[in-house]
DNA sequence: GTCTATATAGTGATAGAC
DNA sequence: GTCTATCACTATATAGAC
């Protein structure tokens, strides 16, 4: 979509595409240079190795992700308007970018390497777990004040990245298993949205 | 595990277990040939191409996922039991084969002629749709008896699908992220299958 | 049934011309 | 910055010996 005049650039954004869509194993250098319309030399002069390229492109992603779940973190409302607006704004991310949750997915789960890179800058980044206590203690707080159940935090997270993630797996199936239309998929996501805040609400609902 | 002397078998459950932790573009013949101990010769000649030998794993792996589904759906107790044993079913089902939900979900996402192959042969398949009405008359039923709330059949599918099949398609991170021993992660696949259990029986509720 | 050998094509990466 | 040419490897698949 966004052309770039820039050729590193423009590598760039077909390599993540084609990333995005075959998965690392299955996308060559010499694909990416043929899409763009510039020679396969070209892509290693930049981006020297196809690793190197794929590790700019999975960290960009992998910090939006992060960056994301940190500002629906920061909600002062009402427990319920906090859940409801978390889940809304990973939907509206999704759906701008439907195929992020396998493509991060998939090189997570087959390549050990990455999530050892993963654990090393991101999860023992103070920062990060600072904003887990953070959730942690605002659960605490509601539970307290009598306002949601008691729940523990870690499993409330995992309730709604399972709901929310796996409504984007499934829908390469979803739309070819029942051929659906691109129209008939965006109505599904919305109203599996719909769904998943009315089903983590009734859950939390003491 | 089950060692058997038919190399024809053998190559066949090595393949198994590489396409399983590799996916399929990250395996090859040679590599399939090399852990089993024979010439990669000898596995085109038993299966002819890779994707040939894939096809056979993959079509076998989910005949069995189907005919899970299909016998957790018999089922004539309470739609509480009903919901807590199929559930259950899953859960244990995916313990014995962690791999399975990303085996199947890389490649159907990665590859759409799989999808394709997929619907021809069983969504078209009336053996299964009539598997599906059945469900969607027994929800009719118990939501007439006012045993359950109002949903949609395919959308609790869906939910029950989202937090059993994410549980195992995470599990590497769960792992590796925050560095769990397998004693730790089994008890937190126990732990899973509970709360799910528990969150859809009272989403269920009226 | 299992092997060796090989055809054919594709891969990632680099050297060097312009 | 972009190209051509090429290297060393690996891939899938097949032919033919035993």
């Amino acid at each position: 979509m966004t052309t770039n005049d820039s050729m590193e650039l423009r590598i760039r954004e077909v390599a993540q595409q084609l990333f995005f869509s075959q998965g690392y194993a299955a996308t060559s250098t010499t694909q990416i240079a043929r899409e763009v319309g510039c020679t396969q030399a070209l892509v290693h002069y930049y981006y020297r190795t196809k690793e190197n390229l794929f590790r700019q492109i999975f960290l960009e992603q992998v910090l939006a992700a992060l960056n994301l779940i940190g500002r629906s973190l920061a909600n002062e409302d009402s427990f319920d308007r906090f859940v409801e607006q978390a889940i809304s704004m990973y939907f509206d991310a999704l759906m701008g970018n439907p195929r992020l949750p396998f493509f991060v997915l998939e090189e997570l789960v087959s390549n050990p390497e990455r999530r050892k890179y993963l654990r090393e800058n991101f999860v023992k980044n103070p920062s990060y777990a600072l904003l887990y206590m953070q959730f942690d203690a605002r659960m605490r707080q509601e539970q307290r004040e009598g306002n949601i159940v008691k729940t523990d935090p870690f499993d409330l997270m995992m309730t709604i990245a399972s709901l929310t993630v796996f409504t984007f797996l499934s829908l390469p199936m979803y739309r070819d298993l029942l051929s659906r239309t691109d129209d008939q998929v965006k109505d599904y996501i919305l109203h599996r949205k719909a769904e998943v805040i009315n089903m983590v609400k009734k859950i939390l609902k003491p």
